[in-house]
DNA sequence: GTGATTGCAAAGGTTTTGCAGTAAC
DNA sequence: GTTACTGCAAAACCTTTGCAATCAC
């Protein structure tokens, strides 16, 4: 995964910006965390791990300055936090509504709705659909 | 529009709680704002025009309740705050990455994707869709 | 009357910002 | 050497909570 880490690292350097351990620990603690979808504050605490005096604004200026680039993407949550992850091909979100685990799921393709869309003179970026219920372990202790 | 508040209040009255003005003034402030996807502080200034002593406090509160009754939905946005808005048919949105504004679209249907998570084990309560990029607003403007 | 609901103010949690010092280029 | 970047602490922001007073039933 120094792939990240590459093209990072490259777009810094396109928009005169700056590769420093800080940017590079959050960047190993999102890759790191790949699977899971973290808050700043869990990204936080692994990255301190690769950089141990990184501090909190660093790591929000850090995953603001990535989305702004494209690396990541940004997910509010229905509790008020958000959630970050690596952007990848697009996929889709389960949220289970007892106990709040995010899943990814990758169901259908939008590119009938995308044309739609297009034809309302909309240009769409992104996509991201979220479906809310209960996941099967929750559904089993019911 | 009375339709949303009889339910209301019968809902409420099942689950042997009040109608308030506070919370008929919340109700009547999503209804006028049920076009924009209000935020709290929104449907505070509005509920503040039919309860005139109505706190905060207590927008939040009837939000929350009004969620947990099923009369609003909650959508978590990018920038940190939440917005509601009353509970319809199934519906997309569009956010733009410009200028903020939410659209309500409305495009294809999802009951392939709710079979397919289903034989994942899946019970699908709600969906969302949100797509991001530009609105034909601010296409034209470029 | 009784118990749910309210308003206020204070606390809570997350995210942002100002600024002097530091480090990448 | 410049200029972007950092850490810290304080501020800003949205939302929740404790509690005595109030109001709906």
């Amino acid at each position: 995964m120094a792939e990240v880490q590459k093209l990072t690292e490259r777009k810094l350097r396109e928009s005169d910006r700056r590769m420093t351990p800080q940017r590079q620990a959050v960047l190993k603690a999102l890759v790191d965390l790949s699977d899971e979808h973290p808050t700043a504050e869990e990204v936080y605490q692994v990255a301190r791990q690769y950089c141990s005096t990184v501090g909190m604004a660093t790591v929000y200026r850090s995953l603001e300055l990535f989305v702004q680039m494209g690396i990541i993407n940004k997910a509010p949550t229905l509790d008020g936090t958000t959630k970050y992850e690596l952007s990848k091909e697009p996929h889709d979100h389960f949220v289970c509504l007892k106990c709040g685990r995010t899943y990814e799921v990758n169901v259908g393709e939008k590119p009938k709705e995308n044309e739609e869309l297009a034809k309302e003179g909309f240009k769409v970026l992104n996509v991201s659909t979220v479906y809310f219920g209960y996941c099967s372990d929750c559904l089993s202790e019911k």
